[in-house]
DNA sequence: AATGAATGAGGATTCATTCAT
DNA sequence: AATGAATGAATCCTCATTCAT
């Protein structure tokens, strides 16, 4: 009886404690990349000693890769998928750049992380790099298909063109914000985005159409 | 004459020495970023003690922002400018884009390294990615100049946004290929990139005379 | 069982780690100094490794201004006050002045490096040298206490001077001690040094009443 | 002729190189003691490259040993002696003090050096303590004389702990200056401790005296 | 008389990680 | 489930010194 009069906190809560390191470990390694991240630092952040980060991740890598699953997996959560499949493409492609906008406002952290890792070129590649990579691979699956059915017309060529085309933008505007800060404007820019990935596509079928 | 035989140890040549560290800090930076690129591995590659380093920079701060100051402008120098100013807006802008995406394929050591700094948000920001930065800015501005050139009929919100874009694609672009390395043709994709923003452009343009 | 018999490498003991580090460290600081105390050396005379060193000091500046602060409780505890408030005024300044001398004959490690750190004028003042000006400050205190108490009659700025004096002999003669080893005997220097201040408070304290 | 247009100035000049470089060193070594004291920090300070300090000195240890030696030279050469050896003993005792206390004002680098190195116990002594030690010796042996000049009636001891005692007050009370600075009238001080000097000789040769 | 360049040894400090409790 | 203590390897950088010019 005397033992519970101190209340909960401080009873061992695992799943609290790995998530206050995740948190901490996000942002670190989102400001400073792979090598950047000490196991110091998250834990000053976090308020656990670093012997309790290794309790919950079994090393460093292990950490990073958790933080690009559980970053995705949270980003990903946020998403409500539009669900009704009409209108024109024009509107569908439009919408579908418009969400990928909005969420990529207020999660750059985990994506930082990512776009780093998939920059750097080191020997012993980091298990978060090709997990990122992965997630990646089937956005970009999820993407051609897309295009494929707004498309039907478009041979396979084109349409890897304009998925690597619609990454590459989405990409390249996610690293100008991270420049410029507010001054660009995601929204706006994912709009023309869209319309002129949709003008080509348009484009391209046409002509792939006139060939046969 | 007796004398010149042994080539006396290491004779003293500043200039040579100097290109020697950056040389070898492009490669391990372009590879591992700011805080993978240690003194110690720089020294081993370059062949030079890591003492040695401190004599022709000060800092790793120092270096790295050498590193992309000469890197830049090695890059610049490859470039031929085309000067004839002729042939339509599109012919021009895909002339450039040709230009650049030429470019991009062989020098991303010192890319990769500006971009990953670009991405960093640390507190104390490295000497190098305000260096970086500074190149960009410029780059924007000689971009943002031919499309007001080609286009007069833009207002200055259009340059911008195209400005941006324009960038981001070649941002974008440049992490494709880094990721899935041959497999994305430069060449055609910044082609592509050119064709769509000329033709934003004269959409815009014309929507703007249609307005007035 | 079997188990005890090793005693297990190393078995974590904070306090007695503690202890073990200020010992080396009031040793080789006490002989050379705060530059001349390398945490190497430390390391090696206390037998644990430098990182550990940094367990429980966060800096070298932090681990000699522990040297200080221990050194002078140590130093501390070790006078047994006469507490007796009892015999001429000359008596309790010679009994005063026989205990510092005594303490002083056994402990000058941490002493002389208080003394180098006081002597030294570096811009960014060593945490050690602030905490051993402090102690000194209300050592001084002590002293002016007492000697306004043993002559009443006493102005403020007798009462300055001769603390002053008080403290530069026990200085000078520490010093002295240092150089010529025990060629000084510091038990008979104090004595003297008591005498003349006790004669010098005697002559002052009767020039001031004269005055009045 | 052509040659000498750019005239004096670069023109190499040893002494004025050397004085420079000592200038730089007694005001680094009296801020930081020994060790404090590196090569490029008086390079820094002085503007010849450190190579130039080792054409004028052999080593580190040269370099200190030098700045105490031209550094008691020039504070001994500001020494007016008083010469006419009249008075009382009293007189001339005051007027020796009054002396070393102007002195003892305004050159302190020197002589804080000096103080520093003389409290340091290590192993391999550095030379310029040696110079130090020294020069105080002959200093010592001086007071010593004129102690016993002016009161014949001493035996050797007496003169002996005198000196002791002259030294140690005269250290002390540099000590006090150091680290109260202004704060601490040196003159007034060392009047105090010239009178207690002179009372305490005399008492001394009178109990001499009288014990024959 | 002076100096640019180089260099090996050593400086303080941080790293990721482990282990006994 | 958590943590205090420990540790060897690596970090960046400075040290005193040398040498060819």
């Amino acid at each position: 009886m005397a033992r519970s009069q101190t209340p909960r906190r401080k009873r061992a809560n695992g799943v609290e404690s790995r998530r206050r390191i995740l948190d901490a470990a996000v942002e670190i390694a989102g400001e400073r990349g792979y090598e950047g991240t000490s196991i110091a630092a998250v834990s000053a952040r976090c308020g656990l000693p670093a012997s309790s980060i290794y309790w919950h991740f079994k090393d460093k890598d292990d950490l990073i890769a958790a933080v690009i699953e559980t970053g995705f997996e949270t980003w990903l959560a946020a998403f409500e998928l539009p669900a009704e499949e009409t209108g024109t493409p024009l509107e569908r492609v439009t919408a579908m750049a418009a969400g990928v906008a909005e969420r990529l406002v207020d999660a750059p952290d985990f994506l930082r992380l990512g776009l780093m890792l998939a920059l750097e070129q080191r020997p012993a590649e980091p298990r978060g790099r090709t997990v990122f990579l992965r997630i990646r691979a089937t956005a970009a699956q999820r993407i051609a298909e897309m295009i494929a059915a707004l498309f039907p017309a478009l041979g396979e060529d084109a349409v890897r063109s304009l998925t690597v085309y619609a990454m590459a933008g989405a990409d390249g505007l996610f690293v100008q914000r991270q420049i410029h800060g507010g001054t660009v404007d995601l929204a706006a820019m994912f709009e023309l985005h869209a319309r002129l990935l949709h003008d080509a596509a348009a484009r391209m079928a046409q002509e792939g159409d006139e060939r046969h």
